[in-house]
DNA sequence: CCACTATGAATGAACGTTCATTTATAGATT
DNA sequence: AATCTATAAATGAACGTTCATTCATAGTGG
């Protein structure tokens, strides 16, 4: 017998498994339970309804990336050798690091969006977290145009065809591996960045 | 009594209906088949099955796409005011006309998206789609590239981060339409290809 | 001994599919 | 023109399956 949080987690990593395999609409409790080696009550147990997993796994997915995005994007004091340039090379390490662009998360990212304009939830959940991802980038980039002294750059402008640039790359790299290979992915996401904030970007 | 192929478009249009309103996942025979105004039945007459049904109805919403970005980049003898810099200009209005991004439109396209990568069916759509769009963006690009004499670039690097920008961009209009308008993603994909093109684009 | 965790057979609702039946259309026959 | 016949279109009740959820039962730890 395990603590209620562990089962949650355990049943959570299954719930993700069971989206990358077979998709949002084939995923069954019996498919997730079994994936998790337990038994077809436990999820009602600890995520009162199949809804409510599905939210929560969602939730987790988000979370996990907000996370390592606040890491970066969070100034501490402390870290005296951080530079503008250094996040803004962190950020693309980050956003196609294998961590957040294995097939698995991705496939679970882009399950939740195309059921999320049917959804209130998840439309919630990922709008939230685009704007918590807006927020921190815009900063960034309104911080490099200061520093750079770059003329006539909109902060928000940039930012949001970056963030619009890495969600079509991601998708790319769903659905068309073989066409675009992470490593040209991360070229083109850089290119972008050179060509906004040369002086910051080698 | 109507053709067959009236009662296909018929089914087809009601399958995007209710998938944009429901889900693909909430999309039943009965939803459809109401939302057409027929009987349950004739879904299977004129599709064979469900599966089938969705399978054409992404067809359908992708070949309609394709159609029309082949009328904008495809060259024609007979249209002879037309420039590249007057086609690049077609191509940004037409993928952010109201036709392309409505929220149905949107909806129906990341819907399969999402369970994409667990069904070989709507990948093979999907990536062929998208190989196409590629292609001809490419063609363009590099016949901008000639004529405006610009230095180092990539046209496959340029089309690439193009269309990863619009389809990052629907997705931004599809999950949070009231943090992007339809103007100002228009004006991110604008810089976008000024930076790339300045002397094409005014 | 009690509260909590876990099981999996049982349940009933919802789903895709089938098919006997009905309705509509077009061509042939008188 | 009227009637008959053949073919296809359309219907919706019925069927078997699958699903999420429930719950009686068993196991575990303090």
């Amino acid at each position: 017998m395990r603590s209620r949080s562990e089962r949650r987690l355990q049943l959570i990593d299954a719930t993700i498994r069971c989206i990358a395999q077979h998709g949002l609409s084939a995923t069954t409790m019996q498919l997730v339970t079994r994936e998790a080696g337990l038994s077809l009550g436990i999820a009602n147990l600890h995520f009162q309804s199949k809804e409510n997993l599905l939210a929560e796994t969602l939730r987790h997915v988000t979370q996990e990336y907000n996370d390592g995005l606040l890491a970066i994007l969070t100034p501490e004091s402390g870290r005296s050798e951080e530079t503008l340039a250094s996040s803004l090379e962190s950020l693309l390490d980050f956003q196609l690091s294998h961590g957040v662009t294995q097939r698995q998360k991705m496939a679970v990212w882009f399950a939740y969006y195309g059921e999320a304009s049917a959804r209130p939830i998840y439309q919630k959940i990922c709008s939230s977290s685009d704007r918590l991802s807006m927020q921190k980038v815009e900063e960034l980039f309104a911080a490099i145009i200061r520093e750079g002294e770059y003329q006539e750059r909109d902060p928000q402008q940039l930012a949001t065809g970056y963030l619009a640039l890495i969600d079509g790359l991601w998708l790319s790299l769903l659905v068309a591996p073989r066409v675009l290979s992470k490593a040209r992915g991360k070229d083109v996401a850089r290119a972008y960045l050179q060509q906004a904030f040369p002086r910051h970007l080698s």
